[in-house]
DNA sequence: TCAAAAATGTTCTATTCGGTACATTTGGTC
DNA sequence: GACCAAATGTACCGAATAGAACATTTTTGA
């Protein structure tokens, strides 16, 4: 029994409860999607209440974009502290893809958002100038490498960093995405550690030999 | 006005209702995912009733699954079309790929199920032998090319058709399933014909250089 | 030909769920 | 130290939605 008088206090903490909120969202939103997910659930896991989900957020979907935003960010940051400049051009591609694969498998709630976002046709991404420039970011970093290699005549002219960064993503994001009906299908071995080293080793090789200026027998 | 005496008269035809409900819900499912699709919905865009769905189907969850195991049955036959036996290997695979390739794009309401699938973790696809049975003939397939070129000599050993698939599906899935977040952030222009054929063109390359014995910088 | 089974239509309901109304507390500021 | 805005808690509501109940028609087969 709680005694009669009810202790209802607390100390005010915007930031924090904030910060609860979209965390928690995300791997609601992640697991669920976005009509899966249950603003009661998110609510319940938090360290607030409903009523503060609305407060600061408006609606689902403000929650949701909010969110999505966050996810991003938090993704991005990881990949900033890449610095490739002082490798030379092979060596540098070599790592952002290695690199990129792994980052991907160790962000799955952050794969997962982009995979609900692409089935909602992207319409709440799309009106997020900060995820544009983020990733803007990204291909500058890419372009950068493609241009050293070209300077020195390692990588063929004409490589478009656009979608050289498209096949990067491919790989390492479905990867991650599609591991479910891929094992359900194939068995699960690919995803086992040693595996996925060969995977992450046959995406390099299949890149670089995009990139690199040797004959490719198709193009005989 | 009608007249007092209503005509509720009908032919039976099982099959057929059946199919009308299966159809709209792949499309159905596809746009709004497994929560977000709307049982009154898709009945509204069949022929009959949601009386029908419930006596058919059970309950939602059996629809989705239904419609999910069409989806793939309604794909699979597609490529069951393509016989690649008479072509020498390295011919083979180019086909095999640009044809998946362009597959895939031409099915965007499956490549969606499957998204949609891979989000709930596989659940349903696990308990279907059906689909695991048509996935493993198309390996089949694919591991029939791999041999004939290994016993020529233009493949290299120890090739694993598994990994060559999973890299086929990761350029040919990613490129319809993520085209909406893709497009948002860098533009449209990937999307446009002629840089879908140049994307194509350099899936190819980039799965014939693992599968060709060539040396690869990176084994160097 | 008629009874039983299969197929279909119509209407209603329990519940879940996003959102709101109302009440209270905290903290800053003059 | 009193007032006010910001922050938080509690209880509730209306609409949407999956599914069930009830009713009717069609087909089959003995």
């Amino acid at each position: 029994m709680k005694t009669d008088i009810e202790r209802r206090s607390w100390t005010q903490n915007p930031e924090a409860v904030k910060q609860d909120i979209l965390s928690v969202a995300i791997s609601e939103f992640a697991a669920a999607g976005l009509s899966g997910a249950r603003v009661d659930t998110i609510a319940s896991r938090t360290r607030t209440s409903k009523r503060m989900i609305y407060y600061y957020f408006g609606d689902k979907l403000g929650l949701y974009t909010r969110a999505l935003e966050a996810a991003y960010l938090k993704v991005r940051e990881g990949e900033a502290a890449l610095n490739l400049d002082h490798l030379p051009p092979r060596e540098a591609l070599t790592r952002l893809v290695a690199f990129t694969f792994e980052h991907h498998r160790q962000n799955p709630d952050f794969i997962r958002m982009v995979m609900i976002e692409n089935i909602h046709n992207a319409e709440h991404l799309a009106s997020s100038q900060v995820i544009r420039d983020m990733n803007i970011a990204a291909i500058d970093k890419l372009a950068a490498i493609c241009r050293r290699g070209q300077e020195i005549g390692v990588f063929r002219d004409g490589l478009d960093p656009v979608a050289l960064h498209w096949q990067i993503s491919a790989a390492s994001f479905f990867n991650v995405s599609n591991r479910p009906t891929f094992s359900a299908i194939f068995g699960a071995e690919l995803f086992e550690e040693d595996a996925q080293e060969r995977i992450r080793q046959q995406t390099v090789d299949s890149i670089l030999a995009v990139a690199e200026l040797r004959p490719l027998s198709s193009s005989e």
